[in-house]
DNA sequence: CTGTTAGCGCGTTCAC
DNA sequence: GTGAACGCGCTAACAG
């Protein structure tokens, strides 16, 4: 059992009303008391309890934020500027790892419930609109990376579309006709705007949409790593493969090496997301890059209530941008 | 203001006490009134409230885990497992990033007494054995990957001695002898009985210890890279290098690879940690592999209580392991 | 089978 | 400047 402000009240002899003041900074105290609780504190290594606390406050100071996979440097990276952003304000962050999966959303934001976190951040959730809406009703909801446009559900939603369309036509007009496109999980709403993108930039310049250059992917490294065998194994192979993110780009190329396929040489790829590797890939990959934080800063912002003027500072930075690297040849 | 037992029980005409019955199966409950009951916790949408329940039972089904960079990927891949075997027991994880820092370290500590977690798991913290010492008295702790043997607070450690022995020794063996070493944070434990297989192995073989081969690094890519800069410009050059964890050895290889420095070719690389890396690095790195996963699985289950014959069940595993790939060549 | 009382550790309200 | 009483949401112990 630990230490309580009982503890400390008995030892400083006053009542545990004068503890809770000094410890609080609220009200007024005799400098000669204030000094004897202080002692009391220190003597007994007094710490208050943040769960009394919160049942008294109705307030956890915890807000929790649910990823779909930790081990993605995408959003371990988030995880780090959601943290900081969190902890200006005085914030704990309760991670969740859901895994991609709507069950292990389900329950982590009912877990959060019950701990009385004061709001919930859910990174591209599976969950769909209604629930989410539904959830809302009982806590503090913010969607990030996905919007809730026909919802009430607070969001902080960068489309995709343009980045994806930017993209497929710098490898158009690199020279690239057959472009493969490995998507993501379908029922996530920039899956969708991003093979729109695709589609879209495909239209304008007159080049037919072929079925067979889309592979199926789930986000993962493996996907793309499948994905190689698929192209690969064509009778007209593509020239060019766009990966809607990073991790399944990573997986192709890693694909294409070990098989002894260069890239750009033999075939260039374009990635989605930009996530900062934890040291330089080679060939460096070109990309959309995403802006990720400013997204998850206004995301924890919006739901620690911060002025609106405040937040839409913020506005001005979300957007997409081409990244130029080495991954794409020029067909001349 | 949420929903509580109180708005449950009004509704079902029965008091608080049945309600929680009910909600946890204890007691016996008529089947009727058991059906009123679950019929009013489903309209109102009532969920329990953890804090509340915290308060009372003394204990979170919360155990704390604090690794020092939640964007590596041998810790982010440790958060998944430990998460994973406290799932198995209905435990919440709250996880901490200390960024190496002693200062984080210990308010994560204190901020997981105070919500009274049930226990802390620390990876290869820097805090000094003395404070962790005291801090056991305040909770349950375990220390993983670094000994405590000299004090009372529980500890998973795998002795990284023969590890860097065995590598170092397999270097010697390809015909190896000015072998570079970038070492880590120095305060942790780890870092010197790599450093002492080293130096042994060295010895072993009559080849002189020498100063000037060895980088101070912080296990962090950045100084693997920065490494690079040093080695090359060395009027002897090591023919290997051996980077102290794996995130130092893949920024030494960038940094190779980036200014035409073929591996294994014109240089060795030699790592440390196994880690998995989201996708294939090429060349692939020769390291030495670390059980980190039952190391951790085995601190959870120490935390949770688990009979100790069972969690010796799992010390067979825990010992290094060569890994030999391709970034390491034969100098004959 | 069900309800009442009391208390987990703390802070708000209102006295003194 | 300080303290006593009450309640946050829940459950253990004891009635009935």
């Amino acid at each position: 059992m630990g230490i309580t402000i009982k503890d400390v009240a008995k030892l400083a002899k006053v009542s545990t009303m004068t503890v809770s003041r000094v410890v609080n900074n609220t009200g007024t105290i005799a400098v000669e008391t204030r000094k004897r609780v202080l002692d009391a504190i220190d003597t007994l290594h007094y710490k208050p309890n943040t769960i009394a606390r919160t049942l008294v406050a109705q307030k956890s100071r915890i807000i929790s934020l649910i990823v779909p996979d930790i081990a993605n440097p995408f959003f371990s990276e988030l995880i780090k500027h959601a943290e900081a952003e969190a902890k200006r304000f005085g914030y704990n962050l309760f991670i969740g790892d859901a895994g991609w999966d709507i069950t292990n959303e389900r329950e982590f934001i009912d877990s959060s419930i019950g701990r009385m976190s004061d709001g919930v951040i859910l990174v591209t959730p599976r969950l769909p609109d209604e629930e989410l809406q539904a959830l809302s009703a009982a806590i503090p909801l913010v969607v990030v990376d996905r919007s809730m446009a026909q919802t009430k559900v607070m969001d902080v939603y960068v489309d995709n579309y343009d980045g994806a369309f930017e993209a497929t036509e710098f490898l158009i007009e690199a020279g690239h006709e057959r472009i493969g496109y490995i998507r993501g999980w379908e029922d996530v709403l920039n899956t969708k705007r991003r093979e729109q993108g695709y589609a879209d930039a495909l239209k304008k310049h007159g080049i037919p949409y072929r079925p067979e250059l889309i592979q199926v992917g789930d986000y993962r490294e493996q996907s793309g790593y499948n994905a190689f065998r698929y192209f690969i194994e064509l009778s007209e192979r593509p020239t060019a493969v766009f990966a809607s993110n990073d991790m399944m780009a990573y997986g192709f190329i890693s694909a294409c090496i070990q098989n002894g396929v260069r890239i750009p040489y033999d075939i260039s790829v374009m990635g989605f997301d930009d996530i900062t590797l934890f040291f330089e890939h080679v060939p460096r990959l070109s990309t959309v890059s995403h802006p990720r934080i400013p997204m998850i800063r206004k995301a924890v912002d919006m739901l620690l209530g911060l002025p609106a003027d405040e937040i839409s500072k913020f506005d001005a930075e979300l957007h997409t941008e081409l990244v130029i690297r080495d991954s794409v040849s020029r067909l001349d």
